[in-house]
DNA sequence: GCATGATCATGC
DNA sequence: GCATGATCATGC
């Protein structure tokens, strides 16, 4: 029988509840014996389902898969951790043509003309199956509810920005919230791509969903919220005008984890022409100059200085959250620093990040190491300042992400650091004098705390650092 | 005075 | 038990 009798092409909800026929199976189990050799192997998971289960020739046009319904059908793996099934990687979209993206606005844009309603399939990724072997575990629709859509609009327009400054080629994954635009091809230097507004070449980039905002989807799918953001008036009338408040309450979708609380509730929340990095940083201004026990007294906050979630309950205190989470922080993957200048405006402290797992980085690619990965995401920066007392004080608050002329400098720092774990170096690493950007440094509980090395040898804990010197250039920049 | 090494306190 | 954020101690 031909496929398409199988399901309405033309509705959403039939090609919803055809898909849901793949759960708890595989497309061995369901096409076995139709499945050539040549189709065996990696990576093309997504082809197969459309060819074997909806019985359609892939595109890799601009319009959506699924035309007259209007739906784009999208294939992605999860991965079991100790939280249960995550997401194992971003989602990735259309790939952005720089010639032609900024012509439009985000309504008429690719990507929303493409991906407005997607059919997602999520699959658990296992690490020795074949691809046909993957169980799907979970089939459904997805539009973004609006609070989301308003961030995601921010941030497509965030990247077309960039086009329009003839910019593209420092374009980052970190520059955005949720939509992010992360390179695609084999290597950077094949896939480099003309731009409009200037001669230099700029890496090949498609539209993606960050890892963590998937969770979030895949949460309240395993939850059994399956209920489809209605395209409602409120919502056409978004798409349609920039930027402008709106009075009816969104529908939302609510918190996803119980422990998890978004900052904005309501699009209405937004004045004109703001984007929610605007908001955020118009809460902090409000506290500039108080002291952290100013903060605590007027947050009445029952912890003491010396707390190590200290600076995050204050954080979350100015956003007005009271659960454990940030949704909007924790979608877009932000990640939050606190930095201490010292009274005369000087930074003492470098800012460390994780220990360098020696036997993990030696099998790290650049673009899936962690230094890559934490480097390209956006920071959330607060910065206090000493005063004449002694009493730090908020000085301000920032988003920033590391610029890209900085970011080769970070990959040359990592090659140095995993060429030298390689050979069994571990003492000629970067360090903070040779070089301005990052430097390898012990962080242990003491010179006792040894790490199992790629030679099984034991060596000393020590850990990625931002220099202080360049840190503070960061914050004197903004 | 500053770069580097070292370690503490907390919380998961 | 240990990673992490934070900060101290030393020695050039």
């Amino acid at each position: 029988m031909h496929k398409d009798l199988l399901y309405d092409k033309k509705d959403p909800f039939s090609l919803e509840n055809y898909a849901q026929g793949l759960l708890n199976k595989s497309l061995r189990d369901l096409y076995g014996k139709d499945l050539k050799n040549e189709y065996s192997g990696k990576g093309k998971l997504g082809q197969l389902v459309e060819s074997l289960h909806f019985g359609y020739k892939p595109n890799s046009n601009s319009e959506p898969d699924f035309l007259e319904a209007g739906v784009e059908l999208k294939t992605t793996p999860i991965k079991k951790n100790s939280k249960g099934l995550v997401s194992k990687e971003r989602l990735v979209f259309n790939i952005i043509d720089f010639e032609e993206e900024y012509k439009f606005s985000f309504n008429e844009s690719s990507f929303w003309k493409k991906n407005s309603l997607l059919l997602l399939l999520f699959y658990l990724y296992e690490n020795d199956k074949c691809d046909i072997d993957y169980i799907f575990k979970i089939a459904r629709l997805w539009r973004f509810p609006l609070t989301d859509l308003k961030i995601i609009k921010d941030d497509w327009n965030t990247i077309v920005g960039k086009i329009k400054s003839g910019n593209a080629h420092e374009i980052s994954e970190g520059d955005t919230l949720y939509l992010g635009a992360c390179t695609k091809g084999s290597t950077a230097l094949k896939s480099n791509r003309n731009q409009p507004f200037s001669t230099q070449k700029a890496p090949q980039r498609a539209f993606s969903l960050k890892s963590k905002y998937l969770n979030f989807i895949i949460s309240k799918s395993l939850k059994g919220d399956f209920n489809l953001t209605k395209l409602d008036d409120e919502y056409l009338h978004f798409l349609k005008v920039d930027n402008n408040p709106l009075k009816e309450p969104s529908s939302g979708y609510g918190n996803l984890f119980d422990n998890t609380e978004p900052i904005i509730k309501n699009i209405s929340e937004y004045k004109k022409g703001q984007t929610f990095e605007d908001v955020i940083l118009e809460k902090f201004s409000k506290y500039y100059d108080y002291s952290e026990q100013e903060l605590i007294t007027e947050f009445n906050l029952n912890i003491n200085l010396k707390a190590k979630n200290k600076n995050f309950v204050i954080v979350k205190s100015i956003l007005g959250i009271s659960k454990e989470k940030i949704e909007e922080f924790e979608k877009a993957e932000i990640e939050i620093k606190t930095i201490k200048l010292e009274a005369t405006g000087t930074l003492k402290e470098s800012m460390s990040f994780a220990q360098i797992k020696y036997k993990e980085i030696v099998n790290e690619d650049w673009e899936d190491s962690y230094w890559y990965n934490k480097l390209t995401k956006r920071f959330f920066l607060v910065i206090f300042q000493k005063d004449k007392e002694n009493i730090a004080r908020l000085k301000k608050a920032m988003f920033w992400t590391m610029p890209t002329q900085d970011l080769k400098v970070a990959y040359k720092f990592w090659t140095q650091t995993k060429t030298n774990i390689k050979n069994g170096d571990y003492e000629n690493f970067w360090q903070l004098k040779n070089h301005n950007i990052c430097h390898v440094r012990p962080k242990a509980t003491n010179s006792l705390d040894l790490m199992e090395t790629p030679q099984n040898t034991l060596e000393k804990k020590k850990s990625y650092w931002l220099n202080s010197e360049y840190i503070l250039k960061q914050i004197q920049n903004d």
